[in-house]
DNA sequence: TTACCGGGAGTGGTTTAACCACTCTGAGCG
DNA sequence: CGCTCAGAGTGGTTAAACCACTCCCGGTAA
């Protein structure tokens, strides 16, 4: 007895311009801009969506996973089609793709990184609850307990700038944060095992919970510079390591040889001008 | 004549995990991190990729679209699928909806700015080449030059920004930057026609350009900073001016009545469990 | 020779209709 | 009372066909 009875969804074909995939963007996003749409509601089902307004399913579906790549929306097969929930995130998949076709280097990242992170700190200290101010404690106190277990060592540490960033109350510059250190932890997850001096970057973290439970911004601002500047600066030291042990791989992949006759192009190389849109998507990690 | 010659693209559905359109974004950003695809380059047809792929061309389209959605790649009717090219940008759109889905503030968002900005220009008092000094301080006296017209004086104030953000040498932190300030400007370019004040904006932007060229990164930063706050303080008076003219419109919007019988929920409200996957797109605006 | 311009080939965009795979729920059974 | 499993409803995939748009190339006229 599903009955097309309150329809927020109404028919988007007459007078819009664009392509119709678009009109179903655009009417999705109008309704979480008005807040009709809110983290955790779910959607009608595509079938019924796609006949409210007036567009084929396949084209339906094609809105629907653009939304969906730009992190607002999350399709669980067999269930529905959710409003993305829980903390305000950014993926960080774009980002990543962005720097693998622009070749940043890690030393951008991680200066990116810095600025973001030493502002964040310096707002934390200003802010912090006594909440926050007891995660980053408790995070600090755990990473103390990994010394010898970089793995586990490495987890406590990202939670620990997670609250940094959580305690600074802005949620914006968490979220680009989170994407900008998501991309450098995907490298660091498979050097961390020969990570070294645990213990003085241990130290540092409990620098920096003392600057903020303190509220002296100025101190927290340069105990996170300076511990980043020096994880910066061990990362580096662990790669040339890495790459020390099985020659440079660099760019020299295990594809099979594929006959690349004369400098011949792969792809059609070809020019455009500018335009449009753009997505991203990524994996999110658990919590143990 | 065209023949499957040198295939970068090899059949995927052996031994793959997950849905068939995860495999081909899988299949296209592995392509990218092994630098096979560069920014500008076009990629085959979809009726050919999708037979090389070993996917029907819906699935394949649907995967295209989600890369598309992070920016990654850009379709044009009637020409092709290209890979994004031009200068690193990430698309706004997702940050815009996270801001309308979890009701960030104009604050938050001014204070996000304020971090990236005052960073950049630390950075670039650092850096700045003499070419990047020229491009600031043309806009400079193009915003000078514009003291009578908001409209245009806004395009050249965002120029300048961007011009500092290139000065800093770090792509990334000037994507984000781009990012932020693309969704803030969306409500600025609606108030703008109020803007008072200009000439003091002016005399800021010439004082941060000043500490950029004199390579002074603690005066570059301070100016900024200074500014920005003035900034931020002049969009929220020229903001209640606005809603002071029309009786606040808030949430009621012009949608029709559609009768909502008693507080019935407009879509299911449903509790769900973490997932994944995100995406996001927005319109690019062009340079005058 | 040069400039224009028309058409066709090839591209992405859309639709239809059907089937598959997964999830959730509730009726029935133990 | 608790478990199980079948069914309904959900998103995921495929097929084949057609439409709309771009681009380029060849013919034509100046």
């Amino acid at each position: 007895m599903t009955f097309p009875e309150y329809l927020i969804f109404k028919t988007v074909r007459a007078a819009s311009p664009g392509v119709t995939t678009e009109q179903v963007i655009a009417q999705v996003r109008e309704l979480i801009r008005r807040g009709k749409l809110r983290p955790g509601d779910r959607l009608p089902g595509e079938r019924e969506l796609a006949k409210r307004l007036g567009v084929s399913r396949p084209s339906l579906r094609a809105g629907l996973r653009s939304l969906a790549a730009m992190g607002v929306l999350e399709t669980r097969h067999g269930a529905g089609t959710f409003v993305a929930d829980g903390p305000p995130a950014l993926d960080s998949e774009p980002l990543s793709l962005l720097a693998a076709l622009h070749g940043f280097t890690p030393d951008e990242m991680f200066e990116a990184r810095r600025v973001l992170e030493v502002g964040l700190a310096g707002l934390a200290a200003e802010r912090a609850t006594s909440e926050h101010q007891a995660e980053m404690a408790e995070e600090v106190a755990e990473m103390f307990a990994a010394l010898d277990d970089p793995q586990r060592y490495l987890v406590h540490d990202i939670r620990f700038h997670r609250a940094v960033a959580a305690a600074s109350g802005n949620p914006i510059l968490a979220a680009l944060m989170g994407m900008v250190s998501e991309v450098l932890y995907e490298r660091r997850r498979e050097t961390v095992a020969r990570a070294r001096d645990l213990k003085e970057s241990a130290e540092w973290h409990r620098k920096i919970f003392r600057a903020i439970r303190a509220h002296n911004p100025e101190a927290a601002r340069a105990a996170m510079s300076e511990h980043l500047t020096l994880a910066q600066r061990a990362l580096a030291s662990e790669e040339i390591a890495e790459n020390a042990d099985h020659a440079a791989p660099a760019d020299s992949g295990e594809r099979k040889p594929e006959e690349s006759a004369e400098g011949a192009p792969k792809i059609h190389r070809q020019r455009q001008r500018a335009a449009e849109g753009t997505s991203m998507k990524a994996a999110r990690e658990e919590e143990d």
